[in-house]
RNA sequence: GGGGGCGUAGCUCAAUUGGUUAGAGUCCCAGACUGUCGAUCUGGUUGUUGCGGGUUCGAGUCCCGUCGCUCCCGCCA
């Protein structure tokens, strides 16, 4: 007999009856009746019961065991009598009567509990993340992300693409986020940086002729946590095809993110092809690049309605090339007072100057702004926002950005709080034509919006010719439920158009060469059109397990402060390490010694 | 770097808007119990109320500082 067990705690059933078998496991539960004893033996695969009676040497020894300690059940399968089945259990008809049992390693009481869901705190379920691991639902979603992982890996290579490694030390990349660094011992005084994405490796393997590439790519990014977003490490379906047009890439990644969407979970899936909406429209209509279209609310510009318009606070905004926005929501003029009170309140708070609303109510229309409009404006409205008897229209006016945040803000808050959003679907989208420039902010200056590397749309033609300002590029984002997957482009494989590109954002040609060089070096000799994709495997995973944060669809994440508590990193080093890495550490004077 | 929330027993939480000796469940310890399955029953231990200061006759509760966790903003080509 094998020295561990002959079968898996989820194993026997009642065919099993009169086998003799042996089985390991944790202690799950214990239920001492003095002369009886149950123990709910638990492994990967599930829960056996397994009855003790005290003539056995092990007995006592048993009644003092704590959970979670290890032990080898040796013994005969027994059919449970009619009432004491438990239907619960898919072994719940057969237990496991001990005939010889090994205490393989005894437990000491736990920090927190593995059989209550919801017990520790994120700190202590960090620091002791194996015991976390051990509970159900971690358990399961760990499993869940394995079972994507592969389920994509035999998809992507279906469609033909082919898997790559590429480098995890390399150079640091002029743009983006903070680099993480790694000295490097052989030459001093200089480093290595963690790959950001492999973004060049991949565009690289597209110039040296393998078509399809993908590649589930570990990114590594020195920027603060968010409830979706871990610090320090995450990993992307990193995807790059060759000859390709947007729509070719569209194809293959609807294709495989339905697929996978529809394969592991019960929700309602959008079928493709998914909806495309341009960046300009989804930031008037939902005041977001990444909408959450469960939410049937949509937002419309009607500055011209306020251009003419007696209600000064509105028509000058609009004078000095801001914007109105309005934003329809069915049946709730019977709110009372208070909830437009907590609205209007609401919107203050996020920056919004205020927060006017007419509501249609018993064939007439109310509202503190009411007396400053025209019939012909609120005709106007009524029509453009398709208003009926119980609609309210609230208004926000800004410059066209600060608008758009705060109504894409007040859109999610109303979802959420009147209960719009729609339940148990998938609702995903393409955002495509972002814009390619924009103005920083504080220089006035034309900057890269976003990837430099990507086609604008019109070639040199447009770069030439057109406004910057008024570029768009192709440059996609793919959104689910208010949570964007993924970036992509088509990639800018023209040396000319590239430096044409980067000489808008204000680059020389010299400064693209060294920083860019190798991009640029391989595109003078022979680079395919190209584009990709990048969708962020921890993210579809959350979503798929149906969890609002990531760390819980990863086994070993590190805290909102980049630790991992566990294995105490960042850690100190020695002086001999440091010596021979050439590194000489300066703490800053407000030091806090972990 | 900034803002909000939280911090009470090993764990999860309570404690009348400042008022007696800070409680409950669970874990743990001891005992009882031959069919439970979140076993049950009896008894018991467990506290620098994160830490430091202040106001007050009196502080878990109010104020200031600080530390930790968390959510958000900045950041994330």
């Amino acid at each position: 007999m094998h020295p561990y067990r002959t079968h898996n705690c989820g194993q026997l059933r009642e065919q099993d009856v009169g086998t003799e078998v042996r089985l390991g496991g944790w202690v799950f539960r214990k239920r001492d009746h003095g002369q009886l004893l149950f123990i709910d033996l638990r492994d990967h695969y599930g829960v056996t019961q397994v009855v003790i009676y005290p003539d056995h040497s092990f007995f006592e020894a048993c009644q003092k065991l704590h959970s979670e300690s290890v032990i080898i059940v040796t013994g005969k399968v027994v059919a449970r009598t009619p009432d004491t089945v438990n239907p619960s259990l898919p072994t719940g008809t057969v237990e496991v009567a001990a005939d010889e049992l090994i205490i393989e390693s005894a437990a000491e009481p736990l920090p927190f509990q593995i059989n209550v869901d919801g017990d520790g705190t994120e700190d202590m379920r960090l620091r002791y993340r194996f015991l976390d691991l051990r509970r159900e639902a971690l358990h399961r979603n760990i499993l869940l992300r394995s079972q994507v992982i592969s389920s994509l890996r035999r998809r992507m290579t279906g469609h033909g693409f082919t898997e790559f490694q590429t480098p995890i030390l390399t150079s640091s990349s002029p743009e983006g986020a903070r680099d993480y660094l790694v000295p490097s011992r052989v030459h001093p005084g200089r480093f290595y940086a963690l790959p950001q994405a492999p973004q060049q490796f991949k565009q690289l393997l597209m110039v040296a002729g393998f078509d399809r590439y993908f590649q589930i790519a570990p990114c590594f990014r020195d920027e603060d946590a968010r409830a979706d977003r871990s610090p320090g490490e995450f990993y992307q379906l990193d995807v790059e095809m060759s000859f390709v047009t947007q729509d070719d890439v569209f194809v293959v990644v609807e294709d495989v993110i339905y697929g996978v969407f529809a394969e592991f979970s019960k929700l309602t899936v959008d079928k493709p092809p998914f909806r495309r909406i341009p960046y300009a429209e989804a930031m008037v209509k939902y005041g977001t690049d990444k909408p959450d279209l469960r939410i049937p609310i949509e937002i419309q510009d009607v500055s011209d309605v306020f251009k003419a318009s007696k209600f000064n606070a509105f028509r000058t905004v609009v004078e000095k090339g801001g914007v109105v926005r309005a934003i329809p929501v069915r049946g709730i003029a019977a709110k009372p007072r208070s909830f437009f009170d907590k609205l209007v309140e609401y919107a203050q708070s996020i920056g919004s100057k205020g927060l006017a609303y007419l509501v249609w109510e018993s064939g007439a229309i109310k509202g503190p702004i009411l007396k400053f409009l025209s019939p012909g404006e609120l005709t106007q409205l009524a029509q453009r926002a398709g208003m009926v008897d119980g609609d309210v229209l609230f208004f926000v006016s800004d410059t066209a950005p600060v608008a758009s945040r705060i109504c894409g803000d007040l859109r999610a808050k109303l979802g959420r709080d009147l209960d719009l959003i729609e339940k148990d679907v998938f609702r995903f989208c393409w955002i495509v034509d972002f814009p390619m420039f924009e103005l920083d902010p504080e220089t006035q200056s034309v900057t890269f919006s976003h990837n430099p590397f990507s086609m604008p749309q019109g070639g040199m033609k447009a770069l030439c010719e057109k406004n910057p300002l008024e570029l768009v590029a192709y440059q996609y984002d793919i959104v689910c439920n208010g949570v964007e997957l993924s970036s992509g482009a088509i990639r800018n494989h023209s040396p000319e158009i590239m430096y044409k590109a980067f000489e808008i954002a204000g680059y020389t040609a010299d400064e693209v060469d060294r920083r860019f060089g190798g991009m640029i070096s391989a595109f003078k000799l022979g680079a395919p059109p190209h584009g990709g994709i990048a969708p962020g495997v921890d993210r579809m995973v959350m979503l798929l397990a149906g969890e609002s944060n990531i760390r819980e669809v990863i086994a070993f994440p590190m805290n909102q402060k980049a630790q991992d508590l566990m294995m105490g990193a960042p850690g100190n080093v020695t002086e001999k390490q440091l010596r021979e890495l050439h590194i000489k550490v300066v703490v800053p004077e407000k030091k806090d010694a972990p």
